[in-house]
DNA sequence: TTGTACGCGTTATCAC
DNA sequence: GTGATAACGCGTACAA
């Protein structure tokens, strides 16, 4: 099958004028008479005449789209930063394109590829989990492409980011457990080369050394995956019950390993919050549904995103290159609720 | 900023070529010399050049992706069915643009006319709540795009379609709340046009009427917004409350419906199962976590995306034009947990 | 074996 | 006020 659509050819064969006259009437240009005007503008209303975006795009090698890379649209945060960077595009006039790279390095490269070859005019990104290597990104960066990263942000390339305080967030949810009696708490984290992993476990090493507490890496285990694959949670948990000092809490660095420990703790009749703390990173809606309420570090995801399309849409129609480049930090929100709340129930 | 991309006449200037020579020697071509190919290939590698996918759209008026429209990404059922369709997706060649239209027609108008004119080969659609005119669809159709519906099906339109079985499905939810005690089941639904919630009612209604309770309107509750607000759903479920016959069991619609419903429940101090038996179509994966456990019915969303994919791709790749279309309808899950359990606990 | 010319849809430039 | 032409990047029919 193939898809037809009305040209200004068409316009201009109908009416018998020339292609230039249609597309001068059509962009409303001063030195077209009124009649022809009128006519034309009449005409392409009356067969639905729409200019082809690919041959602007061609042509002045923009588009008006932007493009997202995040690993996972089903992850809240994510699905909710889209809504913030989709409420500032449209109202800037660009469209989105979403796609996902799944925690996979091979489909975040091809996604960026994709993009940056529809000529979408820049990219947000937030990288996968398993990658380590930027040259994709730098690479599209220093041939003109304007990027943005948010949330899990690469230190080696210069350009915007915007993420969330995450030492801070994660300072706040582990001095929270050990004020509520929590002594042995252990760190369910993310793959251990992301931004977010690195600065979270500073904040929660942090909080443990201002409280007193020794940091013992054998309570740190690290998720290649982000928690995708509930094995992988459930091997992380297993390591940390075995140690000969069992953890009595467990911060988690994200949704998906938040809710896997809590599925693994049910599961092996582990009391929640009696027998084991939880607290961890989560956007999701639905904590304060779950059995016990989840307490939770909540990013201010909505903001975010509309705040990295704010500055990706400046960089892009900014006329010279720029040279400074931002990196805001908003604050995270400690929601606490019953899973971390020692001797309660 | 402007991102500049290297061309085949770059390539063609850089070795005293014709910019034809090259492209016949990318395409490996067998009237080129072995030599000219392997200077070409050799240099291309080395500057890194990528064909422009634009300008091959504009040309070949294809563009090997596929476009989406679901309502919303951050809804469970569609990010599953968005894997679904990727995974069939990348395997046959193809590129996937995802976009959500937030339950607003204008916003699924805009979408579509957005992914038509940057000329993907096609789409998959699952219409908003908000949509009863579907000459959007049917007028990109006619002109030869081809076009899948799936889960939100319209009638109107001659295509492919993949839905769930929801009279089933409604049918099993409802049988299961009688036979586990529940008289009087209200039903919480989304916006009446859609086909899911018409079929959902009638097999709510057939299961009523087969056990020998009668269908009562005034506890048939409609969500415009799917509910998506709040609000909505509070207003709904009051109205079921303030019945001068209460009803003692919910069966709920949607994923949003069905937790919101919850929330209600839970912020007025109304049992579940106690007081109030719960059921809903869901394809969350936290529902076991939930207090109490829901019962769900579940969609195969991954399965029903791979079905749209394929259908769509063979639509595309078709010669001639269809004239037959399949209905696929496949089977939702019932999974029993603790909120539809009169009397357990 | 390689080069020239054209067309995809659009707009800017120059000519009339 | 309007028309012809070139250009964006690519592939291909045709010419050499």
């Amino acid at each position: 099958m193939k898809f037809e659509a009305v040209t200004i050819k068409d316009i201009a064969k109908a009416l018998g004028l020339s292609t230039s006259t249609v597309s001068r009437a059509l962009r409303d240009s001063y030195e077209i008479s009124p009649e022809t005007k009128q006519a034309v503008l009449e005409y392409a209303r009356q067969i639905n005449y729409r200019p082809n975006p690919i041959a602007l795009s061609l042509k002045e090698k923009r588009s008006r789209s932007i493009g997202v890379v995040v690993s996972e649209i089903a992850n809240s945060f994510f699905s909710q930063a889209i809504n913030g960077i989709e409420s500032i595009a449209y109202t800037k006039g660009y469209h989105v394109i979403i796609t996902q790279s799944l925690e996979s390095y091979e489909r975040e490269v091809m996604n960026m590829q994709f993009l940056s070859s529809r000529s979408v005019d820049g990219c947000l990104i937030s990288v996968s989990s398993e990658t380590n290597d930027f040259t994709h990104l730098s690479d599209l960066y220093q041939r003109g492409l304007p990027i943005v990263c948010f949330d899990r942000v690469v230190e080696d390339i210069a350009c915007h980011k915007v993420s969330v305080d995450n030492v801070q967030g994660a300072y706040d949810a582990t001095s929270h457990l050990i004020r509520s009696g929590f002594r042995r708490i252990a760190f369910v984290a993310n793959a251990e080369v992301l931004s977010i992993t690195r600065e979270r476990q500073a904040g929660y090493r942090k909080a443990l050394e201002d409280h007193g507490l020794s940091f013992d890496p054998s309570i740190v285990q690290y998720c290649t995956h982000g928690g995708m694959r509930l094995e992988e949670v459930e091997t992380a948990v297993q390591g940390l019950l075995q140690q000969p000092l069992r953890p009595d809490a467990v911060f988690a660095s994200s949704d998906k390993l938040t809710t896997n420990c809590m599925r693994y703790f049910r599961k092996e009749k582990i009391r929640v919050p009696e027998d084991m703390g939880v607290i961890g990173f989560s956007n999701l809606d639905l904590t304060d549904l779950l059995a016990p309420p989840l307490s939770v570090v909540r990013q201010p995801a909505y903001e975010m995103g509309r705040l990295a399309a704010e500055l990706l849409i400046r960089v892009i129609e900014s006329k010279k290159p720029e040279t400074a480049f931002e990196k805001r930090v908003l604050p995270a929100e400690l929601l606490v609720r019953e899973s971390s709340l020692k001797g309660k129930r």
